[in-house]
DNA sequence: ACAGAAATGTAGCCAAGGCTATAAATCTGG
DNA sequence: CCAGATTTATAGCCTTGGCTACATTTCTGT
């Protein structure tokens, strides 16, 4: 799952691709997830607390910690011991864009009916399969609609 | 991952209750993604060999075996060694939903702009994350449409 | 200043979903 | 009918993302 690894299956068919899309999505989700909390608490706050983030996130702060861990050796995010995170350039702007498509993606889905909470929801899971051709679609549906 | 497993973290904040969302719905969406795959293997060549089903997902064979184990542990799922794999009642059901969904899903970015082949692969993870009441507003949305 | 509270680190457990390598069973053509 | 090809099973490894339990550090109020 780290990003030496393919992710490509023996790739037999052309029907294999799509789940092997999928399985990639899913493996930089987790990493999309947190970083655009440390920055929400960075905001908010001044600095991501590992606390925070866990609450935030719904897990223990072990979980928090190795997630964390993953962010930092992905050059995503720094920390010194005890103290709070920081994301990185490339974290932010992996933060700027999963905020954007956060925000598109629930847009689309109130557009076409979807109650706003109920929205919110979904996207938090929806947001990380929408590649970059459905994203422009929904942002110029939303724009003429 | 099992269904006796809560899923739901300490959830100290609303803010929690999406992220817990989200994972349940991915700790689902193998099983959903293989029930489908096996009734189509049933309807195409009768049975559902591991075999096929391990190239079609884009997975080794003892990747597919792991997954179909699960399968059967959760009562979706039944196989003698070295035969084919059918799903019981419950899989068959599953497959049933999970297709429609998949279907509904495609149809719905398809009618937003979507490209047909993006909208396909897309599809492929984005349906595990679709909740019930988004299902139905992009029902009636294709409808109204 | 320091004791207790709070936050963080760390070890170790589990399940899931990948893989390779090897063994065993089944199928098939001659 | 049987040898070789194919299919399936199994063992064992890895990473990830959950968890609990416990150790350590930092913070805070008196
Ligand atoms: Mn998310
Ligand atoms: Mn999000
Ligand atoms: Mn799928
Ligand atoms: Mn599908």
């Amino acid at each position: 799952m780290t990003e030496d690894t393919p992710l490509e299956g023996p790739n037999d068919g052309p029907t294999a691709e799509r789940f092997c899309q999928a399985r990639a999505a899913q493996s930089v989700a987790v990493l999309e997830d947190y970083a655009e909390m440390i920055d929400d608490l960075a905001q908010e706050m001044g600095e991501a607390r590992i606390t925070d983030i866990a609450a935030r996130m719904g897990v223990t702060h072990p979980t928090a910690t190795k997630a964390v861990a993953r962010l930092k050796r992905e050059g995503l995010a720094v920390s010194r011991p005890y103290r709070g995170v920081f994301l990185t350039e490339a974290g932010t702007a992996l933060a700027a864009r999963v905020r954007m498509r956060h925000r598109v993606v629930v847009d689309l889905l109130v557009a076409v009916g979807v109650p706003q909470d109920t929205a919110e929801i979904d996207a938090e899971g929806l947001e990380h399969h929408v590649s970059d051709v459905t994203l422009r679609a929904f942002e110029a549906f939303l724009a003429r609609r």
